[in-house]
DNA sequence: GACAAAGCGGAACGATGTTCCGGATAGTAA
DNA sequence: TTACTATCCGGAACATCGTTCCGCTTTGTC
């Protein structure tokens, strides 16, 4: 089914085999290299890792971040699908917000760097910057959306602004004084709605 | 009086006319480039526009960050005693935070992409993020203490945690979608004591 | 088994921060 | 004024990136 190639998704059809093998190899080489060295780990060190050439990389994907975007494309799906689970399931949109920021945070932290690498306009992550949010900003507009109908949290949030900030304070989350998580609890407790005002 | 060098400060004694004018020369061409072309640009852009040559630049700053540092180091200076002055007039120590804070978010936000390269560890930006801590760090604890002395806002924020917060709120700040200052508010009103709870 | 297309490897390019050193220069002493 | 030396300067050179390019190899097919 449809090559849909060059940024890693299936990509089955009318390759040959050892592009194939290269392909599935610079994945698991990345994947190991980037949880070992960070994001920003040189290419010249994921291609000695597969045991491939340099420019092997580049014929799979074109750049760096869509290399780094095809490692972490299902997290990000898997981050975008628990959204609809969790507002089903929580016992109110609120919950269901703070929950799915919770998923949200784990993933950017685990990750070394990936907070970082993808805020600073430099590097060209453009394209990762982008699937994120395709992909993220609906379910949370939604979430947002939802609490705020239930009265839970004041209006007027913009989804992306939230998104982004909160990206932003997971960067650095490898500093053992600097705790994202209470940062973003902090935000969240902004968020809700005050009895008094 | 003492020469202090190779970080931006005094440096008056013992140092040929030359070199000075050269550090001189460096400093006000570093301004300028910074903020025309963010705290990343090319040190060869800086010494050219300085009119020297690249190895005179680390002759007077070691390394990249030492001349970022001194070219930004009074206004540090000025926001750091602002602390005390804002703590001293406002009506609540509350209130001098939130203005202080909006001190230290102006200050990040309008030099481009100084905000981006103090937090991401790499670069060797180390010595900045150190001075920057050294200077803030205590007028935000005071500023703290007071408010959650004065029953404003809850006690246990780490000072170190909300200053790093809040810088890496307002990386990116060029962004027209998103507005730093929106954030760092959200993160006020979650410091805020609750009535409830 | 031959052959074209697809793919591969790594040298090469341009940009960057940083180091190095031969030569210029400022300050001083005669 | 003229030497002389410690200091400083300029920019070539080095290491490390991401990325591009191209001659050679491999694969799949007829």
């Amino acid at each position: 089914m449809s090559s849909e190639n060059s940024t890693g998704r299936v990509s089955a059809r009318s390759k040959r085999a050892d592009a194939l093998r290269n392909q599935q190899a610079l994945l698991a080489a990345a994947a190991e290299v980037f949880v070992a060295s960070g994001v920003d780990a040189p290419i010249r060190q994921i291609a000695a890792k597969a045991g491939v050439g340099t420019g092997t990389i580049y014929r799979h994907f074109p750049t760096r971040a869509d290399l780094v975007t095809a490692v972490f494309r299902h997290q990000i799906e898997e981050c975008a699908e628990a959204g609809s689970v969790l507002l089903a399931a929580a016992d109110s949109p609120f919950i269901a917000l703070r929950q799915w920021i919770d998923l949200f945070v784990d993933f950017l932290v685990t990750k070394h760097g990936l907070a970082d690498a993808m805020q600073s306009d430099s590097s060209g992550f453009a394209a990762l910057h982008r699937y994120f949010l395709d992909r993220l900003l609906p379910v949370c507009a939604r979430l947002l959306d939802a609490a705020v109908e239930a009265g839970e949290i004041r209006a007027g949030t913009h989804p992306y602004e939230l998104m982004r900030g909160i990206g932003n304070l997971c960067i650095g989350g490898g500093d053992p004084q600097y705790d994202p998580r209470r940062l973003v609890e902090l935000l969240l407790c902004g968020l809700q709605r005050h009895p008094s005002e």
